[in-house]
Order: C-alpha cells, then sequence, then structure tokens
DNA sequence: CCTATAACTGACCCGCCGGTCAGAAACATG
DNA sequence: CATGTTTCTGACCGGCGGGTCAGTTATAGG
C-alpha cells in the first residue's frame, strides 16, 4: 500500500541546491529556486530537508566527507624509496585531487560563500588540508630531501595557499586546464624552493604550459540587482 | 542657519559599518545593528546612505582604491642594479603592503564575504593583484634572475595563492605575527623555487619563525543560529 | 529670543521568503 | 474497483528587516 517517493525527487533537489547555491550563497538562495529547477515543489522540498540550512549542510558535508578521504595521503609503508618515484607518486596524487575538484567544482564554489556561522565548513576544510600538507612536509624533511631549517607550518600555508589559488583559477575557467602540467610546474617549483643541497633535482623546461591569459573569466553574472527594489531618489541629505 | 551635521556621525557610521559587515556579511547584516553600534538610528544610517549596498561598497571600494595605489610596484628607472639590494627592496614593499592589510585587517575579511552579484569586488582585486605579481615575475625573468621557460601567469597564480594564505593566516590569529621573519622566509623559498642557475641565491637559516601552531584561531563565534527560529520536528517522511 | 533650515528619531509600512497544511494525486494492496 | 497510505501541490501565514516620513531637536543667522 501507500505511494512510494519518485526517487528522482531527492537526486534532483540535491543536485539542483549545489547549483542555487553555488549560485547565489546560503543566504540569497531561495528556497523556491531550488525547487524550481528541481521540478517540484516547494512543499516536496521540505518533505525531504527539515529546513534550508540542513539542505545547505547536506551538500556541503557530504563533499567534505568525501575530500577527506581522498586527502588522506599514501603514507603507508609501501611507499617508493627512490625520490624521484616518491614525486612522481605525489604529482599522480595532485592530479586525482584536482581531477575531483573538477568533476565537483560547483560543490567546491560553495565553500567559499560560507561566511558568518558557516565559516567553520570552510574552516575545517582549510584546517584538513593544512593538516595534511604539513606533514606531508615533515615527511620530505625527515628524508633530507627537504632543507631542515623551514618551518614546516609555514611551508605548508604556502603550499595550500598557492595549490587553492590554483584551483581557484581552474573553477572560473570554462574548459578543463592541463592538470598535470600546471600541477608538474607547481611541484618542480616548491621542489627547487624547499630542497636541501643534496637533493639532486634538475631545471626543466615546462614553457609550454598555459594559464588563462589573466583568470579574469569569472563567471560574475552582469550583477543582477540583489534581493528589493532599488530606491527611486538619492539619500536625503546630510552631505 | 540651520543645523550642521554632527561630523563624527557619519564617521562612526562607516566605522560601524566596517564592524558589521566584517562579522557577519553583506546579506546576514543589519541596519539596525549598524546604526545600533554607531549610536544613533535607523533614520540616521539613511540621511548618510541610500540603501545599505551603498554603504557596503562604499567602505569596500574606498579600501580597493587604497590597495591599488599600494600595489602600484616601484617599477621607476630609480631601482637598484645589485639582486641583492631589489630583493631587499622587494622584501619591505612586502611588508608595508602586509602592515596595511593588519591596519586594515577587519575591511580585508570582508572581501571574503562578497558573493553573488559582488564577487567581482573580490574578483577585481585578484586581477590587480595577479597582474601585479606577474609583472613582477617577467621583469625578474627579464633581468636572468628568474628561469625564462616559467609560464608568468602560472608563476603569479601560485605566487598570490601562497601571499593571500599567509595573509589568511594573519587575518585570523590574534595578535600581529612575526611579518618580516614569514614574508623573508616566504621569498627565500620562491627565489630558489624560480631562480636562473646563475642566481646565487644562498640557502639560510630560518627556523626560528614561528606561525600559529595551526591556523586554527579562528574567531569563530559560537556558531549563533541564524535568522529564523528553528524548526520543531523533523522533515515529515519521504525517507 | 525668534525663525528657518537641516540633522536626527523611531514608530510604522510592506514585500519577500522561510515554513505550513489541507487537499489532490499516485500508488500498493485486497 | 475500493481503500488506505504516503507523496506531492500550492495557496497561505507570519515575521523579519529594508526603507519611509511626520515629528523633534539642534544650530545658525537675524
Amino acid at each position: 500500500m501507500s505511494r512510494v517517493a519518485d526517487p528522482r525527487t531527492r537526486i534532483s533537489l540535491l543536485r539542483a541546491a549545489e547549483e542555487i547555491f553555488a549560485k547565489k550563497g546560503l543566504e540569497a538562495a531561495k528556497v523556491e529556486d531550488i525547487a524550481k529547477v528541481a521540478g517540484v515543489s516547494k512543499g516536496a522540498f521540505y518533505l525531504h530537508f527539515e529546513t534550508k540550512e540542513e539542505a545547505f549542510l547536506h551538500v556541503v558535508e557530504a563533499f567534505l566527507a568525501r575530500c577527506s578521504t581522498l586527502l588522506a595521503q599514501p603514507c603507508g609503508d609501501d611507499l617508493p624509496t627512490r625520490l624521484e618515484d616518491l614525486m612522481e607518486l605525489g604529482l599522480e596524487h595532485d592530479i586525482q585531487l584536482f581531477e575531483f575538484f573538477w568533476q565537483n567544482r560547483a560543490i567546491l564554489s560553495i565553500l567559499n560563500t560560507c561566511n558568518g556561522p558557516y565559516a567553520y565548513l570552510m574552516g575545517s576544510f582549510r584546517k584538513d588540508l593544512q593538516e595534511n600538507v604539513k606533514r606531508g612536509v615533515e615527511f620530505f624533511v625527515e628524508r633530507g630531501a627537504y632543507r631542515k631549517d623551514l618551518e614546516p607550518n609555514l611551508v605548508a600555508t604556502l603550499l595550500m595557499g598557492a595549490y587553492s589559488e590554483l584551483a581557484t583559477a581552474m573553477l572560473s575557467s570554462e574548459k578543463k586546464p592541463p592538470l598535470r602540467d600546471w600541477l608538474l610546474a607547481a611541484r618542480r617549483i616548491f621542489s627547487l624552493g624547499l630542497a636541501s643541497d643534496r637533493s639532486p633535482w634538475e631545471r626543466q623546461d615546462v614553457s609550454h604550459v598555459s594559464l588563462p591569459d589573466i583568470p579574469d573569466a569569472l563567471p560574475s553574472e552582469p550583477a543582477e540587482r540583489p534581493r528589493r527594489a532599488a530606491r527611486a531618489g538619492r539619500a536625503r541629505t546630510a552631505r
């Protein structure tokens, strides 16, 4: 007995939420819009989510969870011993990660819109990353590949910033950039910058790498006037 | 004749706007709160600004304008010729910039809260920076200090990301960090990473540099429940 | 002190949007 | 097909907060 829920409803709601939240941010996103994009009524939305915030958290937290598993560096004992192989492995890991980011770029761009009470989402994400990168740096320092005098937290901050900026550049790009080239070039620069004397990383040509001329490709819509209708006149006086 | 406007009113309104916008973001900030913090009525606010958005733009754009002038690199002809001096000058410039950021950290943190139709603010800021950094890189490449095979846009992206992450770490710190140490360490790493063979930058100890253990010092208030009162029960059913 | 003018106040207005609920529609089962 | 059960609809509610304006207060000038 009883009617069975259309399994596509929930999924299209999540999809739509992803899209609208990414475009407008949490506050400015309207539940009606989400429902409309999903092709159902507002009532249906509230059958699947208690509040707008719950839907938001559902989308974001699910993404963060998937990120966490991906971020877990392969730090077991089956690591190659040769430095070159280690670097190669790291590069592949980077590429895989960025590939994932590209696939989920809509959700990723939501993270930037988390303000005020939801800043902790972005915060935990960063912390996760930072901790991870820091461990990687320490690993290489211990092995003597990176200089001993480096402050792992500082280096991790720089690395994280550089890579997250790369990710941002990717987000604002229409078509998928040459991730391998980008990440290889980045790794080269940091390898040379962090290497200890006895690390034999040679310089190589990466001139074929292309980056959007300037990442001005921000898909900024023509600034649709927000919320309420604009006022008629100017401020009354008082300068 | 006529009453003269209390000159402190406008200023305290701007101050208050800065504070509230930084704390809540544009959407969640309430005009009443701004007025209350400024110690005037809501009506007074609307004597000085046409809309909430206008006040927001006023605060942000004024800051961006000041940034622009600071960002203009000293690329005249009175530049020193020795590479070491050039680096020293660049470092001083970095320090000055970060000092400015520290002084204006409240406004700076507003930029992150610009979403949707106001994303272009952050966008133009980044573009400005990127363009600037890129020119710097090209300058060093031309002089033979950096490798010729580097893609200036890619390098600029990495640099910008690294430094803006540093700035973020600074923002989430209670007391002013040792900017000179941070920036010196960063410059060392990138110098080594970008240098051409014939650049003679020696490695130096920077182990005394300290960075907050992990920048978890995000001043995230205990997640004050946003906007409307929460609902009582759970979502009705539908799984 | 009187008057004109502009700054300032705060109670009020009103549209938007998060959330609700009575009823319609869909489906399973007998 | 009748019946019970659950999904789904969409008109509706309520309150929050941006914006207004009639009235009050401060000041300058006469």
